[in-house]
DNA sequence: ACGGTCATGTAAAGTGTTACATGATTAC
DNA sequence: GTAATCATGTAACACTTTACATGACCGT
């Protein structure tokens, strides 16, 4: 799946600019896809010239013109069929992970200032959706509680799992040779 | 960071072929990072033309050729160098959640086919995960066992979270109008 | 004999990221 | 006035995916 057919998803949820499915992408969407101004505006002129979706240049009373999108018939029967042709795929790409599968070569400090980053985002992510429920959310439809809902879990998790097991790449002392009980990897919350 | 700068962190482990690597981006990285053939022949090819690896065009006892690559102190320090010049991020590209996110576009037979075969992924992927910590657990980094442990936990709170949650977008009775109790999503394990 | 695994690559097409370029409107 | 936000795009580059192409070795 592509940016072009998420872009058509977003028109068949309702009607907006190219800047306000950036918005879009930026929260709903933040934490399980992504896409640019540079991705998103050749998308909506190619679904424009497919004929999936239209605009009027609208002027607004006495503010400047935008091109405000709207999906076809043709465009909303395309993206049902593209829900229904989709490969639930699930894909991870984390240098975060990367890092600490390497921690033995990196210094203490750069891994401590890695996990601190990396914790911190997920409390901004958590926060974000926080807000987002608060504000929005008595009009969620089931799809967006299920994935909001899901986006929390596995935040959650990871920041759990991160606190409870961080000692494993940041001790140095090594008092765990004899692999004692403290190397057992923590998973309760 | 790319394929290159991971087959260098591959090769700072042991040494291997293009096919070893390959096994290995589908075995330790699977779960956080994904390349193919396509990527792994032309970065290694690279990575021997700026000196940060090479080779010897082995021929074994009976054997056909292959080439072994290893590690150069060069590249030694170049991969030391690039994990302290990554940026920690962490992405997910998630169809399935878009598919979710869009559940009331999709039949119920369609959605329950989804979730099932994410489900089977995920235990698919918990079960290789066993395989290999049963295997060769006891010669793990500390690395590697937290990225081990984390990739548990992660796909537990996931398989958790489908599990009790799927009625969200299953239930297609809409008994649930008034916002009573049974909308609430369920986190605990 | 046959299927699976080992083993190495190339080429084209598709995609996304980043930087650049511009300018109006709004809130403080 | 000025900084942030609204708003639209282009172009070059980087990167990955997919399909193609080939063939030896090993176990049964």
């Amino acid at each position: 799946m592509d940016v072009k057919t998420l872009c058509l998803g977003v028109l068949c949820h309702c009607d907006a600019t190219g800047y306000d499915i950036k918005k879009h992408f930026e929260s709903a969407f933040s934490h399980f896809f992504l896409a640019g101004y540079g991705s998103i505006y050749p998308a909506l002129a190619e679904l424009t010239e497919r004929g999936l979706i239209c605009c009027d240049a609208e002027s607004r009373a006495g503010k400047r013109e935008r091109k405000l999108y709207r999906v076809t018939e043709e465009g909303r029967r395309a993206f049902e069929d593209a829900l229904c042709a989709t490969e639930p795929r699930h894909k991870v790409r984390s240098e975060f992970l990367v890092l600490l599968y390497f921690a033995q070569l990196m210094p203490t400090s750069r891994l401590t200032e890695v996990l601190d980053q990396r914790l911190g985002e997920i409390e901004a992510t958590l926060g974000q959706l926080d807000t987002m429920e608060r504000l929005e959310g008595d009009r969620w439809s089931p799809g967006e509680q299920f994935v909001g809902g899901f986006g929390r879990a596995i935040l959650e998790a990871s920041r759990n799992y991160i606190r409870q097991n961080r000692h494993l790449v940041e001790d140095t002392t090594d008092s765990g040779q004899t692999s004692g009980v403290s190397d057992l990897r923590v998973n309760a919350v």
